[in-house]
DNA sequence: ACCGGATCCTAGCAGCGCTAGACATCCTGT
DNA sequence: ACAGGATGTCTAGCGCTGCTAGGATCCGGT
């Protein structure tokens, strides 16, 4: 019973990990609207039934791609960080690295970001690799900044917005090196920011 | 001939507006993923196919949602920017109601950021209201100032990415105002902005 | 009065996410 | 060794989606 069973739920692990890996294979090469239930289970070579033993629905797919996502990002972010020649150029190197990020893997991206998925953030249990890549961002500043924490989502914010703005052509595809050095001159250190406006 | 294929063609252009304030409507008070065509059809008395004489198809109907919501967001922020006690807050007071906007209308947003239209921009057509939106921010720097546009894609793509990720949850939905205030205070004008940093 | 064209609707296609119920397969207890 | 039951998988299908072909209907112009 017990050696038996153990196989099984090895066998069951790797075709979890196997469903998720051709969601996104098939999301990165054919972009998520390609993604589809019989498409999906075709490539993994069952029928969709299998997909809802192991995930709730469409959603839960799409969110197990994006968590995978949210740890690539966080290893991503932080080798930039610590590779930066010195501390004061470390924000620029992680937003340099977001932008990256974003460009390269685009559907993996939306999948993060944009897409509806039943990820929930905000509650207590936020997704550890979700908290890591914020705090990428957080270890950028000073840690004596009482407002790092604000920093680190406006400078999120501003990265995300530059993000899919100008993939949508909302603004120009163009410039982006310029915002990026835009946005870090201003939000560089707090001492090399504006004057104080309290509290 | 004239006076009857006038008033068919008057007749046709109200039909075409009622369509899209019936989708907005309903988009609006039940979300978009309940506005289906053969719904949208039965709210405004007529059958699917009607909606395809007007429309290349269900995006098209969102984009124009979306272009009035352009519209109606060039004439919110104007009227703050205008409003602003002085010219110094007229920053703040436009991304103030560029926040406002969006939290209060997060059906008509999504339309005209987030969900996929066949709307273009980035080409030479840009839609004007999209534009007129982008120079209500140009508006708030000094003209003399040569980043000005830059500043307002950057002010932009932050408002933008403060609005989606605080929604989702990605970011603490509290604590708004205090980014807003951040964001101003960095971005104010280039004189209270930090040390120059070349180019 | 009648013809011709514009207008609109009924009906249906292919594909979607998802699931009930039949079938096979394999482990277990006698 | 073998029956019985649990486990796992598939076939088939439901209700929905966006979209469209083809026929009926109505109405203005001669």
């Amino acid at each position: 019973m017990s050696a038996i069973s153990e196989r099984r739920e090895r066998e069951r692990a790797q075709r979890h990990r196997l469903i998720v890996a051709t969601a996104r294979e098939l999301a990165e090469t054919e972009g998520w609207e390609a993604v589809t239930t019989r498409r999906l289970a075709e490539r993994v070579e069952y029928s969709q039934p299998v997909l809802y033993s192991h995930f709730d629905g469409k959603d839960a797919i799409v969110a197990a791609v994006a968590l995978d996502g949210f740890t690539e990002l966080a290893g991503h972010l932080s080798r930039a960080r610590q590779a930066a020649p010195d501390p004061g150029q470390s924000l620029r190197a992680v937003c340099h690295a977001y932008l990256d990020f974003a460009t390269e893997r685009p559907a993996l991206y939306d999948a993060m970001f944009v897409l509806p998925t039943e990820l929930r953030f905000a509650s207590a249990e936020t997704p550890p690799p979700l908290r890591a890549c914020f705090d990428e961002f957080v270890s950028c500043f000073d840690p004596g900044d009482e407002r790092r924490e604000l920093s680190a989502e406006v400078i999120w914010s501003a990265l995300h917005g530059i993000t899919v703005l100008s993939r949508s052509g909302r603004i120009p595809v163009g410039g982006q090196e310029e915002r990026l050095d835009f946005l870090v001159a201003r939000f560089g250190t707090a001492e090399n920011g504006p004057a104080d406006l309290g509290s």
